[in-house]
DNA sequence: TTGAAAGCGCTAACAT
DNA sequence: ATGTTAGCGCTTTCAA
């Protein structure tokens, strides 16, 4: 084998392996690429010798030649500085990655915040073949994305987001549905006002999900009011305090409705310490069913899509041979739990 | 601007761009690389030419020649399939990925079980400069992990590991010491008999973190008592289960101490429902600061680390030029809450 | 079934 | 300050 790289022996390449098995290099690339064409024989002799000279293939060689990287690159841009953080994210990631390794490609990640999107190296270099993009921000931040990606030339696929150019995929959660599950559920179980959880920071999801809530409770009856108050952030302590301020200065409610399963919960520990029960005095509901919802009690209502699959559908997207732009909104269930 | 992959013309290269600036390939090089040599006058004619083609270089191409890939690939293996699910995980990804995008790489993330290793297509084309790997499982699955990455000959930093070779780097948090700090806190609020949640999966910090209580514990009092039952997961309900089944067939002891905040949180809403008062009756700790401790009442005591910054050092290990072997253990300190 | 030659896009080394 | 040449490791194409 080849000595360290910090030793002077440079690392076996592929003629090497040829010399040593005393083949040409075709022969050697076609056993490595399992073409059935190499007699048994003589494919043994290469192995052999690939062993023996630790030989691992150069994946620069290969793409340089086929002018494809077997790479997908995944933004995940947060000018909301939680980066990574939520587990959300991180599932989707889970799902890119499963669907992505099956058929061969690697994941390449980049979080940043959308100003930082000049320094994105390996993009910027080809290094993938295609890109999948989940950003914060409202639409223009979106459009900025598009524009910023698009000299890259290769297919791009935007999750959770709204299809901003006819030549992105995108791959969304099914946010205005859930909602309307969430508007219906709540006014079967006599609920008449309800007071919507938002955060400064327009979200897609957010924007979609209070459509849907309107959409659902106006379906159902004009005498059912909706408040919204937004917080500074989806964290705890701005969510407690926007909802004091709010619960302060007027009637309580019959339900709160977080955008998503934090606010909620912290809006729940909020309502408690004011001596609310729930669910008989106040019902309250989340959005997108958190890990977080099994260790809090009473258990919350919310919705569950898969994050899983989202990352799994946006990989899909970004390697299918076609290249055919979608625009997929994966579906939602209500999850009933002891909030209503 | 070269047309779009899908049409027949081919994305510009650095000689297109040379020929129509009416330089060499060289300058164009030049400039890409931002060296001071090339005159003002000749960059603005290469830059021009560069947007007039929608040029972007080509990886694949630099790394072949420079043998380098300013790339660090992240081996995330976890046979317990929670994948990528845990927030610690995730933010060592944030620590990992703003580091090494400072630097100039790239990160790619390859998410798995161990036995599919054999499938971990990037990492064994070459396709990054080093390595840097968290796995679960014990010290023998750790072991087959360094074998396993061993003929890439490229530098590995592992994490959360115990030094498994001296030719690889390790980052630790101080699990050690965090728990001394919380035998110390225990003993000091008079607890006399601690019951400690492990889980049946072997890791290299809860080990570390059972030898710290241990010893903190003994070196404190020989009157203190200290039991381990072992759950068959870190989830919610298994956590229950195991402890139930303990506290049904033994006296309650002063404290319980979760092996990590999850597991901690889980007993509390199983002492709490058993009528227990907290920390009056007993009291509770975890290990790790989870997120979830901001949403349950009351407080979770626990000692606080920095996964991002674990990250951000492995990073550091992997990039750093000289390809020092460290080891290190990062500081953690107490978080006094309201369960002790 | 195997081999020889060319060239993908880039940069180090050298030449001007 | 700019240009020329060679070659990194691989696969496509064509020849044997």
């Amino acid at each position: 084998m080849a000595k360290s790289r910090t030793g002077t022996t440079k690392r076996a390449a592929l003629s090497d392996v040829a010399a040593e098995a005393g083949v040409s290099v075709m022969t050697v690339s076609n056993v490595i690429n399992n073409k059935e064409i190499v007699r048994s024989q003589t494919r043994e002799r290469v192995i052999k010798a690939i062993n023996k000279l630790g030989y691992v293939p150069t994946q620069a060689g290969r793409s340089l030649r086929t002018n494809k990287q077997w790479a997908v690159g995944f933004l995940l841009i947060d000018d909301n500085a939680r980066y990574f953080n939520d587990p959300l994210n991180a599932e989707i990631i889970a799902g890119l990655s499963d669907r992505l390794n099956r058929a061969g490609f690697s994941l390449v990640v980049e979080l940043g915040k959308s100003h930082s999107l000049q320094k994105i190296n390996g993009f910027h270099r080809r290094l993938v073949d295609a890109l999948v993009i989940l950003s914060s921000g409202d639409a223009a931040n979106i459009a900025k994305l598009e524009k910023a990606t698009a000299n890259l030339d290769v297919p791009r696929v935007f999750i959770q987001a709204a299809p901003v150019s006819k030549s992105v995929s995108t791959i969304n959660l099914s946010d205005y549905e859930s909602a309307m599950l969430i508007a219906d559920h709540l006014a079967a179980r006599g609920v008449t006002s309800a007071l919507v959880i938002d955060t400064k920071l327009q979200w897609h999801a957010f924007s979609e999900r209070k459509r849907g809530l309107k959409k659902g409770f106006a379906a159902i009856s004009k005498e059912i009011q909706m408040s919204t108050i937004k917080s500074t952030s989806e964290g705890y302590e701005d969510t407690r305090e926007a909802l004091e301020l709010y619960l302060d200065k007027n009637p309580t409610p019959d339900a709160v409705v977080g955008l998503n399963d934090y606010m909620a919960i912290a809006a729940m520990q909020c309502l408690q310490e004011r001596g609310l029960r729930i669910p008989q005095d106040i019902k309250i509901t989340g959005f997108n069913s958190a890990e977080l919802i099994n260790y809090v009690t009473p258990r919350l209502t919310t919705v569950h899509g898969s994050p899983f699959d989202v990352g799994a559908a946006a990989a899909e997207a970004a390697i299918n041979p076609e290249q055919k732009i979608v625009n997929h909104r994966l579906p939602v269930a209500l999850v009933r739990g002891d909030t209503t």
